[in-house]
DNA sequence: GTCACCTTCCC
DNA sequence: TGGGAAGGTGA
């Protein structure tokens, strides 16, 4: 204790320099006699001094920055709290500061009555039951800190507190004392007056608010009589002035401005508001923050709003002030005011020398209109240095809270200070959430190899904010892709086209008529002719009904194989194509679908529904939808989607393996065989071109290939699980069929934690298959959680980060982690129970893999033991080292009665079936779009749940993971 | 007459 | 109290 209590003294405490934030320790009866004297204060008569230094007093008796125990002695009228940090936060602040705001435990006494700075107010202290008063704010001091904190005393307008912000952040407030520090009898002597003199500091003023402030129309105000006040939602002020380098007093004034700083109509409402405008007197001692939460914002009809303005006019008149008000006979239509936002325009004009300084605030944003500018998804982002080709706009999806500004420019830039931004006729904004643009050439350099990536912004021209940036890749024009090849043909299509155009008088139309022309070309090319539709009546339908089969095709898109829809299941022929020239025709058709898109703006939803590109391959297709993934198919079936950029790893990855064992000795120029996702579909092309390095190339047919047969093993097992479950449903509970199933196919996923709050999650790869009742599969990701699995949408799925809350349970110690997807533009938390779940390993800074999922929560029978569960298992082994590989194995239920039909487990190797869970779960905050697979994946009345054992060396685990398959009935 | 968006109301 | 819904208004 006596070492702790040394390190409060400040021995060498140099007084005539005490200010706020130095340290002083009030148990040092000089320090406070010194102090005093400075201030011209003195002790009381008939009471005694502060304790003297031998006094054991601290540091038990101190008020420590613990929330609760602090506030647990109050006494009445007097309050301490503690803002701006959450518990976490109080609790490491205990550990590093106490404040000496108490000096004794023997109720040692000044009292306030006689000494002018001093501010009645007294604490009990909760632990031991005594009461003190203390000094004013100034006396604080705070221990174990640098004396160079920065403190700042503030004033909350509206509660009558005042208080101090220490610099961490943290504050103390205190109560009742407004006119301590607002009146003219303020405690600040004229000590200090003279030491801001000396500092001979200018005068400065800043103006903070939240950015946000939802306008209220007066009717939402309450007009009978309760009147009803609006804080901001989550406690912030209104706005904050802070004022320094001024003592004395001051008077504020503040009003609503528009965004160039001329009066706005809206008008401010609240306590010492009159017609519009603020105004109230403050003394300050060279510092003061001014915070003001209740006020509002009104918006008065639009047919008030030269009312509004006569009276903040005559209201000003009134005040001395600086701002000439100007009638510049502005224009007051409804849509020539920017009913989104203001500015509060700040006047601190300070009595001594009649001085004003005018500040504007930033720009406040009407906050039902939405709380931010940010972007979504962007899709395709990337271009050749030399700008965007023809047909291939990027688009870029804000989020569903962005406040769309009226005047968007899209920038981009990198950090070394280039910028451009893109044609303003080249941007087309639709619905207030798209923007699709054409990127301008990379002005930098337009010679580089590879590529570069820039940032990407959308700009609010008004107020200057900008989104957070996106990255956007610029790669070369060269030809290492096939890239201008392509484009070489896809002009001459496009001639080709135009020339045969003159009748065409639809985009749609231009489109198929081009396709008949590709087709022509490509024509002798194809071989199997029994094709449901000739190119030709292809064309002719589109022709008579091109804007009904658009649109059909777009509504439909659960029934996936929709280009057929459009005449095009030719397309499965594809693969006796040349590549190029299906990519040109791939690239027409994206084109298509985009020209088609202006004739569909009534489906709304974000138009960016294409039905793009398509390669099949024997059973399997690709199709790129809207949403930036690729579409799998089988057998007409939907087998799940992926994203681009996994397709592109792919490519690139079996590459490599091909390269690297053709060519050991040879290094790999990865550079020249990336592949981008804006090409991934059309990426068909040899790289030949640059082949040097003779590398065998992998391109999309081959992986469709490889997919195609890694489809057909999977549904040999398919098929054998039906089998097997139709084989021993029988067998146990003779009249149960099996009507529907789950079954999946999961690989890892891995998450990256930090500790503490906030924890990012890095989801680096989830895949997740869950077969529906007719066999088909949607691939989507999954969290695990002791309650259930839970599906993120599929392009959550390629979320960088999702973003864990952390809370441990009091209950049993456990803890939870909330996540939630921010690209998903919902509020969707997930939980699940680290201690509980043994479903993965979380190390700090390290990544877990959660590889296995937890029981399902109404599963009721459940083997613990994985040991025993082996015992009881009859293995079936397959090659274990294949990746489609499923081994199962019936269980004989201990507990069966609790299900009509046993159980029955499964067991397979690399796999992880696993099953949804939808129905357990509220999906009710997604957006529909979130919650495609409650469409397409419905759980059935009977199910099998299959459980995964992975082998040792896929996983980490903290215990071992439970195998279980189950049929509900 | 239509449609977007303004205004009010209410949970 | 934020957000949705309904009714109103005006371009």
């Amino acid at each position: 204790m006596a070492e702790k209590r040394k390190e409060m003294l400040v021995g060498e405490c140099d007084l005539p320099s005490l200010e706020l934030g130095k340290l002083i320790d009030l148990a040092d009866p000089n320090q406070v006699n010194k102090f005093m004297n400075l201030k011209g204060l003195s002790i009381p008569r008939g009471c005694q001094l502060f304790m003297s230094p031998s006094e054991a007093t601290l540091p038990s008796d101190r008020f420590t920055r613990s929330a609760g125990g602090l506030l647990r002695g109050l006494n009445k009228g007097t309050k301490d709290k503690h803002k701006n940090g959450n518990e976490d936060k109080q609790t490491v602040s205990k550990m590093q500061t106490d404040y000496a705001i108490l000096p004794s435990t023997k109720s040692t006494t000044v009292s306030s009555a006689d000494v002018d700075m001093a501010m009645s107010v007294s604490f009990s202290n909760a632990s031991t039951g005594t009461e003190s008063s203390f000094l004013s704010p100034e006396l604080f001091c705070q221990t174990k800190r640098e004396p160079d904190i920065n403190t700042i005393p503030w004033v909350d307008h509206d509660k009558g507190q005042s208080g101090i912000t220490f610099a961490d952040g943290n504050e103390i407030v205190i109560e009742d004392d407004l006119e301590v520090i607002g009146d003219e009898s303020n405690m600040f002597g004229e000590g200090l007056q003279q030491q801001s003199d000396e500092k001979g500091s200018e005068p400065k003023v800043e103006v903070k608010t939240e950015g946000y402030h939802r306008f209220r129309y007066i009717s939402e105000m309450g007009n009978r009589g309760n009147k009803r006040t609006f804080e901001n939602h989550d406690g912030k002020e209104f706005v904050s002035i802070h004022v320094t380098g001024y003592s004395g007093s001051m008077k504020v004034l503040m009003f609503c401005v528009d965004i160039e700083g001329k009066p706005h109509p809206f008008y401010l409402e609240g306590e010492h508001c009159v017609d519009g405008l603020f105004s109230d007197n403050y003394t300050v001692n060279q510092d003061l923050i001014i915070r003001i939460k209740q006020i509002n914002i009104i918006c008065p009809t639009h047919k008030k709003y030269k009312e509004s303005l006569k009276k903040l006019r005559d209201a000003l008149e009134k005040h001395a002030t600086c701002h000439k008000w100007q009638d510049d006979g502005r224009d007051f239509q409804l849509k020539t005011v920017d009913k989104s936002k203001v500015r509060l325009r700040v006047e601190v004009r300070y009595e001594n020398d009649q001085q004003s300084i005018v500040k504007w605030s930033d720009p406040i944003q009407d906050r039902k209109q939405g709380i931010d500018f940010k972007i979504h998804t962007v899709r395709d982002p990337s271009a050749p240095v030399s700008g965007s080709l023809e047909g291939n706009s990027v688009l870029i999806v804000t989020t569903n809270e962005t406040n769309f500004p009226k005047n968007v420019d899209v920038v981009l830039f990198d950090n070394s200070g280039w910028e451009i931004k893109a044609d303003l006729a080249t941007v087309e904004i639709i619905k207030k959430c798209v923007v699709i643009f054409k990127a301008p050439p990379y002005t930098k350099d337009q010679d580089i190899k590879g590529s570069v990536t820039v940032s990407l912004a959308l700009h609010d021209r008004d107020t200057g904010k900008r989104t957070p940036p996106v990255n956007f890749i610029y790669y070369a024009d060269s030809d290492i892709y096939g890239v201008q090849s392509k484009k070489r043909k896809l002009d001459s299509l496009q001639d080709l086209s135009y020339q045969n155009s003159s009748e065409i008088r639809t985009a749609g139309q231009a489109n198929n008529r081009l396709l008949q022309v590709v087709k022509k070309k490509l024509g002798n090319k194809r071989r199997n002719t029994d094709a449901t539709t000739s190119s030709a009546e292809m064309g002719e339908n589109a022709n008579i009904d091109t804007g009904d089969t658009i649109k059909g095709t777009l509504q439909d898109e659960a029934e996936v194989p929709n280009m057929s829809s459009l005449g095009f299941s030719q397309v499965q022929e594809a693969q006796e194509l040349v590549p190029d020239e299906i990519a040109a025709l791939l690239l027409q058709m994206e084109q298509f679908d985009r020209k088609t898109e202006a004739h569909n703006s009534e489906q709304d939803l974000a138009p960016v529904t294409k039905q793009p590109s398509t390669l099949s391959k024997g059973k399997v297709s690709v199709t790129s939808l809207m949403n930036g993934m690729l579409r799998v198919s089988y057998k007409g079936n939907v087998v799940g989607d992926v994203s681009q950029e996994r397709w592109c790893q792919m490519l690139q990855k079996k590459r490599q393996e091909k390269y690297s064992k053709a060519t050991v000795s040879t290094s790999l120029t990865t550079e020249t065989q990336r592949v981008y996702p804006q090409q991934c579909l059309h990426e068909s092309t040899p790289i030949t071109s640059n082949s040097q390095n003779q590398n065998p190339v992998i391109g999309n047919q081959q992986s469709m290939e490889i997919l195609a047969a890694m489809l057909e093993k999977q549904e040999q097992i398919q098929q054998l699980v039906r089998e097997f479950m139709s084989k021993n449903h029988q067998q146990q509970s003779g009249d149960i069929k099996h009507e529907s199933y789950d079954v999946g196919l999961r690989t890892g996923q891995q998450f990256s934690v930090m500790p503490q709050h906030h924890i990012p999650i890095t989801l680096e790869q989830t895949e997740d298959y869950v077969f529906d009742n007719s066999g088909n599969a949607f691939l989507y990701s999954v969290v695990a959680s002791d309650d259930g699995k839970y599906y993120l949408q599929p392009s959550s799925a390629d979320a960088q980060q999702i973003v864990v809350d952390y809370q441990s349970s009091p209950e049993d110690g456990s803890q939870h982690y909330i996540i939630q997807d921010p690209s998903a533009s919902t509020n969707m938390s997930l939980t699940f129970n680290q201690a509980a779940t043994p479903t993965h390993q979380m190390i700090e800074g390290q990544p877990i893999i959660v590889q296995h999922i937890q029981q399902h929560p109404t599963d009721e029978y459940s083997p613990t033991d994985i040991a025993q569960f082996k015992q009881t298992v009859p293995w079936i082994q397959d090659d274990p080292s294949s990746s489609s590989v499923l081994t199962w194995q019936h269980v004989q239920a201990s507990n069966s009665d609790m299900h009509s039909a046993s159980p029955v487990c499964f067991q397979s190797t690399n796999q992880m079936p696993v099953t949804n869970s939808f129905q357990d779960h509220t999906y009710s905050d997604l957006p529909s779009s979130d919650l495609e697979c409650d469409n397409k994946v419905q759980p059935g009345a009977k199910r099998i749940i299959i459980n995964e054992d992975l082998t040792d060396n896929d996983l980490e685990y903290d215990t071992v993971p439970v195998p279980a398959v189950e049929v509900e009935v």
